[in-house]
DNA sequence: GACGACAATTGAACGCCGTTCAAAAATATG
DNA sequence: CATATTTTTGAACGGCGTTCAATTGTCGTC
């Protein structure tokens, strides 16, 4: 309930210019009532942002199987798809920073990592059989490479500079990772759709 | 003087949890003034975070006057340097976002492209010259690249999935696709300094 | 049903912050 | 020196995270 509509709340405004009070008075509750569920005002945050986790690796599983083409594609597509669609909800889950002795709950980091493993798998699944073990590392990296052009796309920064095609950008340089790592991506995906 | 002292408390507190008051209050001003001279609380960070670009330009100068390898590899390595010293400086820069009605002064416009445009150089001297005309797409791409590498290594990401070398990870991303794109970048800066 | 113990909720108070603006102080001009 | 203009002040406003004494609600026992 608190967490739904703060959920909700956050899409609307934004890390900014969320606030706790908002979210309880919406929903017939009163400000201590959040203190006593949540403990603090990050903690709350944190289970927002988890939530945000869960429909993004929701989505990210339904692109996957709704996929007809080339996978790694379609994650770096759906990538972008969800930022954009959610841009505040993106963002809060980068930009809020918890205190450093903030103790997360493990169901929120378990849930958190769903969407590193499932791009960690298809990784794994392009990668030559020889160099599977070395998709948890690349799999993290070509996240982090798609992460930068996302934040960049969403900020404006490309437009700023009259580029488009962040996610063809985005997919270029990581097409050329995995090509460089032995993968070739076009046709081993295509051989396993046949 | 009032930017120079909110650099300092920005560097200090980070975003989150700069006080424009504290500032003023520190160099002997009131809360008035600043607003008289800045107009908004958004116009103050945003002179504070020109500064932090004034900074790190000035650094990555400097990186590439003392590099004596790889020139790739000393933009790569200085953008986390940069980042790990100036941890809260650095996210302020790319967390503070702005009204979409916000008007930034020309000058600050112009101090912010100066990284990018030191690193549309270097990669336009990597590429073999037939291929210079695509540097600024590239370059712009695979600071992209790095940025999203260095916000996972800031957040603790990579460290709490037991990944080290952000770094290292970054610049392989990095020397892949110059290498795909027709960059034998050691060889061919080797030739130069020889 | 009455009572007591415990749990859940309330919302005012606190201190902090961005923003505003009338009053005061400082500076410039003739 | 007197007046006009500019600069600075800082209290007030409303909003926010946090706290906690008081109130209300629930449950178990007799």
């Amino acid at each position: 309930m608190l967490i739904s509509e703060g959920h909700k709340h956050m899409a609307e405004v934004g890390l900014t210019r969320f606030s706790a009070r908002e979210v309880a008075k919406r929903i017939g509750y009163s400000i201590g009532t959040l203190y006593n569920v949540f403990g603090s005002y990050d903690h709350f945050l944190s289970a927002v942002n988890t939530r945000t986790f869960e429909q993004w690796a929701y989505e990210v599983r339904n692109a996957l199987s709704d996929c007809k083409g080339d996978r790694i594609q379609c994650l770096v597509e759906n990538y972008f798809s969800f930022a954009r669609r959610n841009r505040n909800l993106w963002r809060a889950i980068y930009e809020h920073h918890v205190p450093d002795d903030f103790v997360m709950p493990d169901e929120q980091y378990i849930q958190r990592g769903k969407l590193t493993e499932a791009v960690v798998q298809e990784v794994a699944n392009a990668l030559p059989p020889e160099k599977t073990d070395m998709a948890p590392r690349l799999a993290r990296s070509l996240i982090a490479t798609v992460h930068g052009h996302c934040t960049f796309d969403l900020s404006g920064s490309f437009s700023l500079m009259g580029l488009d095609g962040a996610v063809e950008m985005a997919l270029e340089r990581v097409q050329e990772s995995l090509r460089m790592a032995g993968v070739g991506a076009q046709s081993r995906i295509a051989a396993e759709t046949t």
